[in-house]
DNA sequence: TACCTGATCGGTAGCGCTATCAAAGGGTAG
DNA sequence: CTACCCTTTGATAGCGCTACCGATCAGGTA
């Protein structure tokens, strides 16, 4: 024997005395095999009372339980993961740990929980590269699934996750967008249309753009387009001087936007936001300019987060449903990964879900 | 042989003809084998280039590593770790998904990101059995390590953690809670002593309350503390109306808090607020009745959270150095796992780090 | 009575890695 | 030239569980 079982044997195993001293408070998990053996059963009939209850006899099924109960045993789901080859895990990759995303997470482990799946999380950080390396760590661990936001991977990436057939969904798609398999996907581009739609309806001519990066980020490109189908549609310019890119998705950036915008548009009478938490930073900016939100500027955002709600005035906003978004993907995993086996991207009929999209007007605008 | 190998054999082991139908696409992972047997190497050596190159002679080192690149092998991590007994993983159990905990969470992934441990989520909703149920799922994952907030265990909950001997660091204590072994804490009765110190300064006296429900919440718990604290400091005297307990930790509860504190106590000048969101909800709340912030109301908020920064007024808050908790709870974490082994909650010397505290003095006040 | 069926349970052989020991080679001190 | 040590590599035996096949047995059928 090479490696040492250091298991309490039932005696006769006995360390030398000096070995006492050594191996303090080393109790060792206990093994299925010691709850079978108290239950007077064989190990796989513990093993099916605990995966498949329905296959073993009442009366077994109580002493085992019994037994699982008095010895306080903790399955070790890494063992069985190795020999059944399904984790029980999905993973989540997800570009911040931030507005809007956070309850789109939250979505996720709600659904998760109630099927004993566990949810490993990565951030991004909005650059391919980490998305890569933690594609490839989430697939050694052999997750069982896997979500992440549609748009701006590695060819390395698409080309492990095509060839490892894992599960696969990504979020945050705009029905546009091209995506490796399953997608659950918001309208960005109509609702940022709908939000320039309103503002013109409601008298504002000279509408400006603040949005982030759309370097890697399909969201952001999105909205930046349905903004320019608003204008196109109601016949306004465009006007690249209206439009303002930001430094991050803090408020902060948001406000230092509005001023960047207004040093060269002062006449501007309307904001559309790609995002709430930097519109929530527009309107503070404005407020701290004596500009009134909405007489002097209206402004809308994206994405519904908690602050559109609460904050005074209220922001108008366009929906993601995020939370459902996490919700509908994590449903989506679960069914493919229940059905078990390889996934082939490639021969798959790809699933997309569009979770559909509402202006929410409020007092901004 | 029982279990199908389902792997190209070298020739010989072809599946009946009506085998190609059924297993369509199953390419199998790669295993260690492949990549040895390319490498003209054992798999121990190539085990040893990925886990320990610099004990493997260059010449083999390069050998093995082109081909590792040349099938582009994942290795299988579950299998490393029932082998091994370290999963690489370590457990966060956070009571929800928002702020002040994103920017823990944040700090938690940064730090495991540089050692290669990966780290899964589990939402508690404030609830310890759920608090229960995820450590023992986390547990029976053999991770290398849990993080948890402070306070709030069920007794099962602590006994399995004892029993499992895991490494383990609780997060947002106040240096007066008890705790199981590890924690990083900051010291939030004093940061709230602190707050009321500075509005009594500041020349308010009728100064009230509002935060979370203190049920299974220890920093809620000593926030109310250090405002007692506080008022006693001050002569002032204490009184029950001026407190009010929110509904949830929403911007809308603080906003609803004051709304039912100023009907009880009109004449307040100044609140004291338990976190940034709930204060921003209040701040909101004073606008909305006209009250101008900080002229006829004061407002303080705990954790310092973006929005404090960033809003209009900004907010006077109590800097909880949430980022850091994360960085500080991962690398404590990191450092107990690494040592390899059980860690023995009852003999072992508890390692607290305390933060310190800081009030950051804005618009608000 | 012989045979079949379905429910229940056990034995065994892995799952894909790593720990441990053993062996082989090369250098070097005596 | 021998003894010894260090470096490098390989062979082997698990890690703790589950898939698979078989065995057993009660009950029903022909």
């Amino acid at each position: 024997m090479v490696r040492l079982r250091r298991r309490r044997g039932a005696l006769g195993e006995m360390m030398p005395a000096s070995g006492m001293d050594a191996l303090v408070a080393a109790p060792a998990a206990l093994r299925m095999e010691d709850v079978a053996r108290l239950a007077g059963v064989s190990v796989m009939t513990v093993s099916r009372a605990l995966r498949a209850p329905a296959t073993v006899a009442q009366p077994t099924l109580a002493r085992v339980r019994a037994a699982l109960q008095e010895t306080g045993y903790l399955p070790n789901l890494v063992a069985s993961g190795l020999a059944s080859s399904r984790t029980q895990v999905v993973a989540a990759i997800i570009p911040l740990i931030s507005q809007p995303f956070a309850p789109t997470l939250q979505g996720m482990t709600d659904v998760l929980r109630g099927a004993a799946y566990q949810l490993v999380l990565g951030v991004s950080h909005y650059d391919p590269r980490q998305e890569e390396a933690l594609v490839r760590a989430f697939l050694s661990r052999r997750v069982d699934g896997i979500a992440l936001f549609a748009g701006g991977h590695t060819a390395a990436t698409a080309a492990m996750l095509r060839q490892a057939g894992v599960p696969l969904v990504e979020m945050w798609a705009d029905p546009a967008t091209e995506v490796l398999v399953d997608a659950v996907s918001v309208p960005q581009r109509l609702g940022a249309r709908d939000a320039v739609r309103h503002l013109v309806a409601r008298g504002r001519r000279r509408i400006g753009f603040i949005g982030g990066s759309t370097l890697h980020n399909i969201r952001q490109q999105s909205r930046l387009r349905g903004y320019l189908d608003g204008l196109a549609e109601a016949g306004l310019p465009e006007d690249v001087a209206a439009r303002e890119e930001t430094d991050g998705f803090l408020m902060e950036a948001g406000a230092a936007a509005l001023a960047r915008l207004l040093e060269r548009r002062p006449g501007l009478d309307a904001v559309c936001v790609s995002s709430d938490i930097l519109a929530a930073g527009v309107v503070f900016e404005a407020h701290r300019r004596g500009l009134a939100v909405p007489r002097d500027l209206a402004v809308t955002g994206f994405d519904d987060a908690e602050i559109a709600r609460a904050m005074f005035p209220s922001l108008t906003t366009v929906d993601m449903k995020a939370e459902a978004m996490g919700r509908q993907a994590a449903a989506m995993l679960l069914d493919r990964a229940r059905q078990g086996g390889r996934v082939d991207l490639a021969a798959m009929p790809a699933r997309r879900c569009d979770l559909g999209h509402a202006l929410i007007l409020r007092e901004s605008s």
